[in-house]
DNA sequence: TCAACTCAGAATGTATACATTTCTGCACAT
DNA sequence: ATGTGCAGAAATGTATACATTCTGAGTTGA
């Protein structure tokens, strides 16, 4: 790959990261490292099955091997990376399969939190957030059309109104489940962004629907609705897929992070 | 009943199959580490809360604190363990809710997993090992009764049904959540011991309709089967932790690692 | 008596040297 | 031309020394 020159954003943090500012919490070096190889990763900056070498990248970030090696672990822990004893650790590069599966996946993790929500209700901050991510998405709505930066917008409603839901849900691994599906397939906050007025209209009723059930106690109507809202999601992706012809899962190399990105946005 | 000592059987075994073929342990000391650590905590060796500490650690495996470290880490994302930063690592206590939501995560799994088996069918192996399942079941039933060597066999029937049926998932990432919520909770495998002569039979019967339904392509029968087939452990397990009352979430750290192998055994 | 401070001890975080395994390139033989 | 085998290089695995942070007992002061 070429990653020569500027690979990961901005090296010379090491500097500013040394003098921190006030709040001196005490991240230690390895998880910054996580989260700049992470998003290094996440911005297509390697190759699909890549090798990302412990020296090359401790050279380029500026740090030893140690905290390099605990952030690689943790990525492919967290399903971004493949790893092979004694052979270290590649990107590791989805196939369009791969990524319909993980919304499959999803739709019932997000539908068996809203069960839960429904089931055990929610906090007043809870009902604060996801009041005003309705009232927002209606006022968006109203304007009857949608420019790229109201999508963006919409965007950060959709994904308030889910995570007060995974919160309300009371069950920790259920959110971490839903962030392993989130890494491996775009966020649906992130690629609402490529749907038609019309379906972003058709979401937010659902999310209405999905609210009103959750406020009912009606835990089965909350499940079933979560769980078509967010299969809905995957189904336009794969109709998108198919019309730009990337959903050819033939090449081994194909359906890289980049590729998945470009392919929702 | 005490869990045996040694690893629990895992998708691990995938990669350690495919590699080191009986002769040559190129399995790294981090990688054994791991299953020994994984196996004192999972056989109740340390309290739950109670800290991990490297040094003492790796005088006790014998080995330095570089594989120590990397154990930990791995163990952490698994779930059976906390971390903080300058903080080191402590076992996870699980709350008896905890344990209970994970079943139903995994009942949504699993059905998940029956539905893809049903819709992408099974290989020649899958199918055996399925019908040496339900034959070898069907053997031990006809006894009319069951002794405890009895129920451990049919634990690992049991076991080798759900994991062909994982493997006809086609689908990593379902493996992977799958073993997250085992970690968890006791695996069906192992916690079958403790049910009566009736309720295996009602398993075994489960399976026969499940493989029926994934013959016959029926997705959804098959996966709304797994679905109450899975839920209906956790409801047994609620029961009988009820009855030993063991049930209380009162005190944080009540529902250790071992609370829960006891309450099965 | 209680609060706060000091400072040693210990635990974790990081860097680096060394060990082992794997990859690569070239010579050589078939 | 292709396959084999053997160094040499390079990458990962491990051990260990050092740096930083946390913890807690003891002391001091109000």
């Amino acid at each position: 790959m070429v990653i020569a020159a500027g690979p990961v954003p901005s090296m010379e943090d090491a500097q500013s990261a040394s003098q921190d500012d006030g709040v001196g919490q005490s991240r230690t070096r390895s998880l910054s490292v996580t989260d700049r190889i992470r998003s290094a990763i996440l911005s297509g900056d390697f190759a699909p099955g890549e090798r990302l070498r412990e020296v090359q990248l401790s050279e380029t970030l500026g740090v030893s091997r140690t905290p390099i090696r605990s952030a690689l672990q943790a990525l492919a822990s967290e399903g971004l990376l493949d790893y092979a004893p004694n052979r270290g650790y590649a990107v590791r590069s989805f196939q369009t399969a791969e990524i319909v599966d993980a919304y499959e996946i999803r739709a019932m993790m997000e539908a068996l939190a809203a069960r839960f929500a429904a089931e055990r209700g929610l906090t007043d901050a809870e009902r604060r957030v996801v009041e005003g991510a309705l009232a927002d998405g209606d006022a968006l709505l109203a304007k009857g059309s949608l420019q790229d930066e109201d999508r963006v917008t919409y965007g950060a409603i959709n994904f308030a109104f889910h995570d007060a839901i995974h919160s309300a849900a009371r069950c920790r691994m259920l959110g971490e489940m839903i962030r392993l599906c989130q890494s491996v397939a775009p966020s649906s906050h992130r690629n609402i962004v490529a749907f038609e007025f019309e379906d972003v209209r058709r979401r937010h009723d659902d999310h209405h629907r999905i609210y009103d059930a959750i406020l009912a106690r009606d835990s089965y109507r909350a499940e079933i609705l979560m769980r078509e809202h967010v299969a809905s999601v995957r189904s336009s992706l794969v109709r998108s897929m198919l019309k730009r012809g990337s959903g050819s899962p033939a090449s081994g190399a194909a359906g890289t992070v980049a590729d998945r990105a470009r392919a929702v946005s």
